[in-house]
DNA sequence: GCCAACGTTGGC
DNA sequence: GCCAACGTTGGC
């Protein structure tokens, strides 16, 4: 099975690629995702996939890092925490609704790749990450995508 | 701060 | 099942 490749958003202010390079393992549970399409594709997710970290709501607009999947998904434990901002008062242990996957940092990028420079970029016009109004935060990309960002670092 | 683009909710 | 109203995301 070939090894697949995603991008998933953070906002530095909440969780940035700072927090993910001081956690326990440099490993993270990528929790707090509350949209179908987002949770589905976490759900596709298979150990070893590489995972772009990018920066949103944040100055500056950029792919920060890259990282590894290192657990496949499994119940989010914040939908069910009624102290937490991400409760779900729908889900049930029994019938749980999201979904996260553990992700480790692979390499925290020299110089960030600017926003910009991905969208002056050949190859990566068709990027959903650069379509005006895109909100989904956690996105498949292609090989040749990552192989691209790979070498603007 | 503005607002486009969506996703969700709820009345009917 | 439709769709208007509302809330959120996130670039600019």
């Amino acid at each position: 099975m070939a090894r697949s490749y995603w991008l998933m958003k953070s906002e530095p202010d909440v969780f940035g690629i700072d927090h993910l390079e001081r956690a326990p393992g440099r490993t993270t549970a990528w929790d707090g995702v509350r949209n179908y399409q987002a949770r589905n594709h976490m759900r596709a997710m298979r150990l070893g996939d590489g995972v772009l970290f990018y920066h949103s709501n944040a100055d500056p607009l950029a792919v920060v890092g890259s990282m590894v999947v290192t657990k496949e998904a499994y119940a989010d434990p914040t939908q069910f925490d009624p102290d937490s901002p991400y409760f779900d008062p729908k889900a049930t242990p029994d019938q749980p609704r999201w979904s996260l996957v553990e992700v480790t940092l692979e390499q925290r990028f020299a110089r960030p790749v600017l926003r910009e420079t991905l969208a002056a970029t050949p190859g990566l016009e068709s990027m959903e990450l650069l379509r005006r109004g895109s909100r989904l935060s956690v996105i498949p990309i292609t090989e040749s995508e990552w192989r691209i960002i790979h070498d603007l670092i």
